[in-house]
DNA sequence: CGGTATCCCTGAGGATACTG
DNA sequence: CAGTATCCTCAGGGATACCG
């Protein structure tokens, strides 16, 4: 085989997952709400207090997504009134070192543009 | 401070960063041009042909974007005709270790899927 | 070869109001 | 409290054609 074909294949063979990823974590919102959750479980009102900026419509949709995808796990108490409780399942703790490695790139990032490059 | 003060901080310490790098990165397209420079510098039509099922047009802007935030570099040729190559600056190369984490994640949830979950 | 110019459409995301 | 309902805007992205 040939240079090129390894280095395609070799290049296919990152491509390809790396879009799997981007597929279930695409948006402005769903690694922040990752984020938050890794802090300890939350209701509906404290995520969105914990999210800058988020609408209580953008986040009810993207918990939606996320518990269909498995990364959340909603919980419903029958209290009165009802709480509901959002949590990571053990899936979505398996992002934790993508999230890492995105925030520090991320402050890296941010003291470049702050210096004005 | 209280607890919960401490932990909204840390909170925000993430989640800031976080979107600035999503802000980057945002798309479809962006991390796999990133990976496919990876390989070694490759000419717009090289790109295309290793980027599965991107238009011209939208490589062309992606690019744009790219090197705009001086994560690509575009060199041109004084040749006939002319030819324009691109290659990934130092800044862009320093996304290896977030492309990889996220490609490692991508295998594990591609296998999941595939089981049917 | 290495793009641009157009046109178009969907869906992500925002604003506001309302409900059990 | 934990969302839905409704309406709206805009940018991401696709298709096709064309250009130096």
């Amino acid at each position: 085989m040939k240079k090129q074909e390894r280095d395609h294949e070799q290049c296919q063979g990152m491509i390809v997952p790396v879009r799997d990823a981007i597929d279930v974590l695409s948006g402005k919102w769903k690694l922040p709400i990752i984020i938050a959750l890794g802090f300890g479980n939350k209701r509906f009102g404290e995520l969105a207090k914990e999210i800058p900026g988020i609408t209580d419509r953008m986040l009810s949709k993207e918990l939606r997504d996320l518990e269909m995808n498995q990364l959340v796990k909603r919980t419903v108490y029958d209290t009165m009134p009802v709480t509901v409780e959002y949590s990571l399942t053990d899936y979505g703790s398996s992002l934790d070192k993508v999230v890492d490695e995105l925030r520090k790139w991320g402050v890296q990032h941010r003291k470049r543009i702050m210096k004005g490059v």
